[in-house]
RNA sequence: GGGCGGUUAGCUCAGUUGGUUAGAGCGUUGCGUUGACAUCGCAAAGGUCGUAGGUUCGAGUCCUAUACCGCCCACCA
């Protein structure tokens, strides 16, 4: 104890245990294929990590997910399955890209300048720098995972992956090219798939404007938020019931500006009731126009550019971009007096979910997976509970999705990412899918081979993930044991994005699920719910609070005081509060090493008569807390399960079982060292089930812990002997409950009360602990228990012992004292001259007054059907209480009568 | 438009088979340096569990309706 400071030093700590783990190996799978002690008949347990970005940096989300992940790797570990957990980091196409083009803008050069193959390198090679930071980082979380399976989604094995799965879909016919309504992002200049869109309230004016019906001053009112796709019209449509406009369908109206004759149309789609009940139709620029234009057959008029400047197409706006064409048209639109009004009007602007610029749908030839089939079996998997989603409630939000799924937008103009599978002969114009790269056409023989151009969305690769990391498409030993994996830990943000596509995929090239359970954590809110942003300055960095308050402060902060999938608010303070149970941990341990320090070393002879009934007490309790802990780990109840530890550990080990202990060490002897046992047995079975939340200082003082116990042949919790570290040492396991747990819990449950109710009385009369004073105790039947815990009342309690008497009852009340009754236990304590007879009476008629209540009310509820329908058991519980109750009250009374007048 | 979540102590949140005086942390108040811990100890104050109904012997917990806050999906010009 002597060598370990007041203060636990997670600093110094945290980096020499994370080291010594790594090093000895204790982060890899007990079983292992790689290794020649495999053994199969080990179960598995296994996490693939959600790859973080690989030019990230962490913030409070990978804090979450580690913290969760890596509780849920280590209590696998302990129980004795082959844990694994596969470490890895994503490309991330867009995040990475957009950073590396920042770099070279900053260097005065571009993507543009640079050409394609120098900007993959320069990419290579930012990520050689910062691609490692990350996963420095997750380290720094305390994350157990197998450094030596760390994969990356665009590394040779993953790429292999990514063409097997391109080629198998679209030889099944799962993957089409073609032309199709997309999301543009003009200043990326690539398509986004529907997941990458958010839409944003913003202000905005509806235009009404007249469509002129060709050869006639008659006009149609049109209402439009986007004027300015005025340019790309080809029809307008109508309510086919709608009797303002009937006479016109089949005529034509005159496009503004442009001169264009286009038809009226009649379209169920059309809201009679919205605007003017007539509506422009824009094919090239409008999901829904799009969609009429199909089943109207009418023609596409694309009349902006790649980076959403008007085309050709836009006749004297051609060079604009969509705001200045916008205003312009509007103006020459209004000196023609084709302008009616405009109205005020609320838009959702769907925006770029990377940029933030305004997302241009557009009509353009990509790449799509026909998601439909892939679809049904992903539904199949949940709805027959192949995969359990937790909490249950998303899995409504899955079906959700999957029900009402468009096909996945999977190509991507971007330049950093797997580049589709797919080469254009020159030749011959044939395309050519392929799993290697083709020196020359299959077709024509010809070898003027050009690739598409375009990567794959990195989803795509990340849906592979479960799998791909274990080596498929070989069937690798590791493919075969680890998978389907256990476990699935992600925020409920991606579950679109992620969890759902990683299942179709997982199904269709696997033909089983990816992994059986889907855990959701919520999200991470600063202390107000708001969303944390640098914007707002509200962002709490996890490698400051580590640096300040430790590691494993942060993660007990992110496991307990949430439920699941329930967003968090955290608080620096909160932070420090679980800083603050660390450091009781620490020296609760440190006082129990120092008890060590001063036991004889040679063991002795068991005391007569067993345990104490705190050595009962606190044994009962740590059972029942074993079998909670194990429950609630069932169902995912993590949260609870270490607020349950946290409340044994500090509200009942460390407040009452070690104050009395240093009674029963004080003893001496064979008493000393049965107490020794049982503390250094508790704390062990607590750092056990604290070691998944907070793995640092639970193995620095574990450790320190084994060192002592051996020297004095103390046996751990679990097993005969300790093994060489905690991470690796078994869970601890609760038995049954015994028929002597209630009794004795209940027996000190009375010592507690009545040290409470004088601990209670003595603040009240500001008689500090120093101040040792005696008591009169009438125990009644309880006498042989509270006898046993004279010394610890008295100690606890503050009591002078020369001054302490117990006995069954009196003959008559002392006088002159304060009076108590708990639990029908009469208590006096003699404070000489500073009993005030009338507030003493003051004092009892007031407590009666609340006892009366109580007897009141479970008379009435005894009285009611209550007895009758509630079971035996309930009803005897009440009965019991009410006894107490009413015993409690006479004695009150005759305390209250012995004070006299 | 559809769906989900939240509403519990001053603040941030737990409370999952419905069991009868509702818990924690922080904050507040009083006392305390009793040799593990002031990153602490002892004690106290503080809640009609959003509202209204219902089921039940019994509801924070189940059902219905409703208000407010937040989120997701859809994307009516």
């Amino acid at each position: 104890m002597t060598d370990l400071p007041k203060t636990y030093d997670f600093q110094a700590a945290e980096r020499r245990i994370y080291q010594w783990w790594e090093e000895r190996g204790y982060f890899k799978p007990r079983s292992d294929p790689r290794r020649p002690d495999f053994d199969p008949a080990v179960e598995p347990f296994v996490i693939s990590i959600p790859p973080p970005n690989v030019t990230g940096e962490l913030h409070l989300g990978h804090a979450m997910f580690v913290s969760m992940e890596d509780l849920m790797i280590r209590y696998h570990r302990m129980k004795g399955y082959a844990a694994l957990w596969v470490p890895g980091s994503d490309h991330a196409g867009i995040a990475t890209q957009l950073q590396v083009e920042r770099m070279l803008i900053a260097e005065g050069t571009s993507r543009e300048a640079l050409g394609r193959e120098a900007f993959e390198q320069r990419t290579w090679e930012w990520k050689a720098k910062y691609g490692g930071i990350i996963q420095q980082q997750i380290r720094r979380l305390g994350a157990s995972c197998d450094w030596e399976r760390e994969r990356f989604t665009l590394d040779p094995g993953l790429s292999r992956a990514v063409r097997e799965a391109f080629v198998r879909l679209y030889d099944k016919g799962l993957i089409y090219r073609g032309p199709r309504m997309i999301n543009w992002s003009p200043g990326l200049k690539t398509a986004v798939s529907d997941l990458e869109v958010e839409y944003s309230q913003e202000p905005g004016f509806l235009y009404h404007f007249k469509y002129m019906l060709d050869g006639s001053d008659e006009y149609i009112p049109v209402a439009t938020t986007r004027p300015e796709t005025i340019l790309g019209d080809t029809a307008v449509a109508v309510h086919p019931e709608d009797e303002r406009y009937r006479a016109f369908v089949g005529r034509s109206v005159i496009v503004p500006i442009l001169g264009r004759k286009i038809p009226v149309i009649a379209d169920d789609y059309v809201d009679r009731a919205f605007g003017t009940g007539a509506l422009k139709i824009t094919p090239a620029h409008d999901p829904n126009d799009y969609a009429i234009s199909q089943r109207h057959n009418l023609p596409l008029i694309n009349m902006l550019d790649d980076s959403a400047i008007v085309n050709e197409n836009g006749g004297p706006y051609q060079g604009l971009s969509r705001e200045e064409a916008r205003k312009r048209l509007w103006d020459d639109m209004r000196a023609a007096d084709l302008v009616i009004r405009e109205e005020p009007y609320q838009l959702n602007v769907p925006r770029s979910q990377r940029g933030g610029e305004i997302i241009e749908p557009r009509v353009s030839t990509q790449w799509f997976v026909r998601i439909q089939p892939l679809a049904e079996a992903a539904l199949a998997a949940v709805r027959d509970g192949r995969i359990k989603i937790v909490p249950e409630r998303f899995t409504k939000v899955y079906y959700n999705w999957l029900e009402n799924i468009e096909d996945w937008c999977i190509s991507r103009q971007l330049w950093w990412g797997h580049r589709i599978p797919v080469w254009y002969c020159q030749d011959c114009n044939e395309q050519i899918v392929s799993r290697e790269d083709p020196t020359a056409c299959p077709h024509c023989g010809g070898n003027h081979l050009r690739q598409d151009e375009d990567v794959l969305d990195t989803w795509f690769s990340s849906a592979l993930w479960p799998f791909s990391t274990l080596g498929w498409p070989e069937q690798t030993p590791d493919l075969r044991y680890f998978y389907p994996t256990s476990v699935m830990e992600t925020g409920y943000d991606i579950l679109f994005f992620w969890v759902a596509r990683m299942i179709m995929m997982g199904l269709e090239f696997t033909g089983e699920v990816p992994f059986h359970t889907v855990y959701l954590h919520g999200l991470v809110r600063d202390e107000n719910g708001q969303k944390m942003s640098k914007t707002k300055g509200n962002v709490i960095d996890p490698l400051l609070v580590m640096d300040e308050l430790g590691t494993d402060a942060l993660r007990f902060s992110m496991l307990v005081g949430s439920a699941p999938g329930n967003d968090m608010n955290l608080s620096v303070k909160k932070v420090e509060a679980n800083r603050n149970f660390a450091n009781k941990v620490w020296n609760a341990s440190r006082f129990i090493l120092g008890v060590l320090d001063n036991l004889p070393a040679a063991p002795v002879e068991l005391v007569e008569g067993g345990w104490t009934l705190a050595d009962s007490w606190v044994w009962g309790r740590l059972q029942a807390l074993l079998r909670d802990v194990e429950r609630l780990f069932a169902v995912h109840q993590y949260g609870e399960a270490g607020r349950q530890i946290y409340e044994f550990f500090w509200s009942e080990f460390a407040d009452w079982y070690v104050e009395i202990a240093k009674i029963q060490l004080a003893e001496g002897g064979a008493r000393a060292r049965e107490t020794a046992e049982t503390l250094v047995r508790v704390l062990d079975a607590c750092l056990r089930l604290l070691h998944p939340f907070t793995p640092f200082v639970t193995e620095e003082l574990w450790g320190h812990l084994r060192a002592a116990a051996q020297q004095h042949g103390l046996r751990p919790f679990t097993g005969q002997e300790w093994p060489e570290a905690l991470i690796i040492a078994a869970w601890p396991e609760g038995q049954p409950e015994e028929g002597w747990e209630a009794q004795k819990i209940a027996e000190f449950s009375l010592v507690q009360e009545i040290i409470r109710s004088i601990r209670n009385l003595r603040a009240e009369r500001k008689v500090t602990p120093g101040r040792r004073i005696g008591a009169i105790i009438a125990a009644g039947e309880r006498l042989p228990v509270l006898q046993e815990q004279a010394r610890t009342i008295a100690a606890l309690a503050f009591l002078d012992p020369q001054q302490f008497t117990l006995s069954a009852a009196l003959s008559e009340p002392p006088q002159g004292a304060a009076s108590l009754v708990v639990s029908s236990v009469e208590v006096y304590l003699p404070l000489a001259g500073m009993v005030d007879t009338s507030a003493e009476r003051a004092r009892l008629q007031g407590e009666m007054h609340d006892i009366q209540t109580q007897v009141t009310r479970l008379e009435s509820l005894l009285g009611s059907s209550f007895a009758q329908k509630a079971p035996a058991s309930v009803v005897n519980k009440e009965r019991q209480k009410l006894a107490t109750y009413q015993d409690t009250l006479s004695k009150l009374k005759t305390q209250l009568d012995s004070l006299g007048e």
